[in-house]
DNA sequence: AATGAAATTGACAGCGCTGTCAGCTCAGTT
DNA sequence: AACTGAGCTGACAGCGCTGTCAATTTCATT
């Protein structure tokens, strides 16, 4: 790499101390204007760029927030990156991202561990880590400042942002229901991931707020997967009285439902209307195409980072709660019930 | 955070210098196999933990890897990452994420940046970012040590790690030519993206090796998008004598395909063929599932951090240029010709 | 037991920045 | 004109580690 301008030839250069080039580059209060630009030519003039260890180390904060996720959607993982990404470069920080495993013995270790090499000044949980009583409660103790998104317990720890799954998922089963299905079929999110079972709520409270019996055969247990999606439509339209609609608690889920149907060569969404949630790029890209619940997971993520951050420097932030909106996406795949 | 051992701390309770901590705790030779086992027991009982920041300032280098790309599919965007996180944490190194745009202006002095200001020690270029010929001349000139991800220009500047795509669309052509089909419609990939428009020379080989004309009017110019390639077989299938097989040069294009046939009710795969190249999330999510090629994208992400990591440590690695092979994945999307 | 080479260890000087705090400057007051 | 206090600036001491190099120990040989 190119010889690098330290600090103290910009210093040298600008004819002040080091010190003072110092509040420049950090934006500090109490430099006169004159000096302020003097100092930023010389910056300019020699391309200087601050070594980032060594404030991290003279500083004690490394600039960087750790994000951790355990997720096996890419495209939430990835909405997520972006969304955490864009705060981070507007404030000068950088996005270390650790994927991890819920159900790993040494996760709260593994985690501190992060925080301990001071490789991180913060992090963000995503879903299912965010419910993860262990991993939270070992870094409040450890005092590794962190937010969470969506989560479902113990919110009163720290800074989160969630969206109104449940709600969502309750307006998704009334337009269900308005397009005059009655027996509505649904697949149940995975246990570990509470965010996802937050929409069975939402699903039992329409039928009941639309005096709709409550089926237990029209309910069956998925694990967020396509193939487990697909193994709960193939008994959900086995049923002698089949649900002329199903509700997948995720999109994946969703897409295996449909596949299933393409197989038994139902017509949908004549015969079978399908829904799903989150949006993922697959929803739009099979046939039909999947009305479904679009969160703004990348909005989210950023003001994840964004409530982090500010964390970070201070500014108590009280467990401030954002909550988004979800939207409901009507596309090809749901259809008013045939007489 | 707790308070946490420094080195002197470790070293004052092992009885040893601090330089000796640090050989151990660097694996570093010429260390008495006693003296290792003191340090160690002292460093397991005060739960030592080097602090990154000062061995990045001390020894010049973070122990972190920049990841670099600008594509649009989630899926392999996770992929490589996955696989280069795989082989940081078994080198104890850590992952910087860093998407950009591929045709900024600014680029080339955005991506220096990470490196001047020592964020990373060195750089992984995906496509289309490994192509960027003013990117890599700008890396190789500031000295900063990358590799890259099937380049298809100047590949002696610097390590790279590959894959067959043409010998891959090659014989995925011959395949549904054995199929019987002759009119084999194909759909190009983005002219930015160099890799993929490798697999266009793949497809032009297996006619001419065997005997087919080439007909222009079956070669359509997608951009790697859903919408694309739906647009692109749009105008295949209105084509007075259409293809009775088509080839995208991508899962998402192919899935694109597969709408607009669904669209027009014409039955997959007994009246058209598509396979696509990829191996995405969707292929196995849509209907009918998709013949495709599947990349070893984890394991050349791996190899490229490997790769880059032995260049860190010095150890000359001569240009090597790992080139791994891909694998045709026959689903239902393809079928024998109609006669 | 003396000898020299190799193995092992430690002292020390930074790496390039920020925090602390003291000192200086300069309006606005009395 | 002297005084005050806020505004501005700089000296300096680390942050916790690694690289260098010299000192010491070890061990096989003679």
């Amino acid at each position: 790499m190119v010889a690098k301008a330290t600090i103290d030839d910009v210093a040298a250069l600008a004819g002040v101390s080091m010190k003072t080039v110092s509040r420049v580059v950090n934006n500090e209060p109490n430099v006169r204007a004159a000096t302020r630009e003097k100092v930023a030519a010389a910056i300019a003039a020699l391309d200087y760029r601050p070594s980032q260890s060594a404030r991290s180390l003279a500083a004690n904060r490394s600039y960087v927030l750790g994000l951790l996720y355990d997720n096996p959607s890419a495209s939430y993982v990835i909405d997520v990156q972006a969304g955490a990404l864009a705060t981070c470069r507007r404030a000068g920080y950088d996005l270390l991202i650790h994927p991890c495993k819920h159900d790993s013995e040494e996760l709260t270790q593994e985690v501190l561990l992060l925080a301990r090499q001071s490789r991180v000044d913060g992090l963000i949980l995503t879903p299912p880590l965010s419910d993860i009583a262990e991993l939270v409660q070992g870094l409040v103790e450890a005092q590794v400042p962190f937010v969470r998104l969506s989560p479902t317990e113990n919110k009163a720890a720290c800074p989160y942002v969630q969206t109104n799954d449940q709600e969502a998922a309750y307006d998704m089963t009334c337009k269900l229901l308005e397009l005059g299905h009655t027996r509505i079929g649904f697949i149940a999110g995975h246990p570990d991931h509470k965010a996802v079972t937050e929409r069975y709520l939402g699903y039992l409270a329409a039928l009941k707020e639309n005096d709709l019996r409550y089926d237990r055969t029209l309910v069956e247990q998925g694990y967020n997967s396509f193939d487990s999606g697909r193994e709960c439509a193939a008994r959900l339209l086995d049923l002698p009285d089949a649900p002329t609609a199903i509700f997948a608690s995720n999109d994946d889920m969703a897409a295996g439902v449909i596949i299933e149907a393409h197989h038994r060569g139902i017509a949908m969404p004549v015969e079978l209307s399908v829904a799903g949630f989150d949006d993922t790029p697959v929803a739009h890209q099979i046939f039909p195409s999947l009305t479904t619940v679009r969160q703004p997971i990348v909005e989210m993520a950023g003001k994840a980072a964004e409530l982090l951050i500010k964390l970070l420097k201070g500014k108590s932030v009280q467990m401030p709660a954002a909550i988004m909106s979800c939207r409901i996406l009507e596309r090809e795949s749901t259809h008013q019930v045939q007489p």
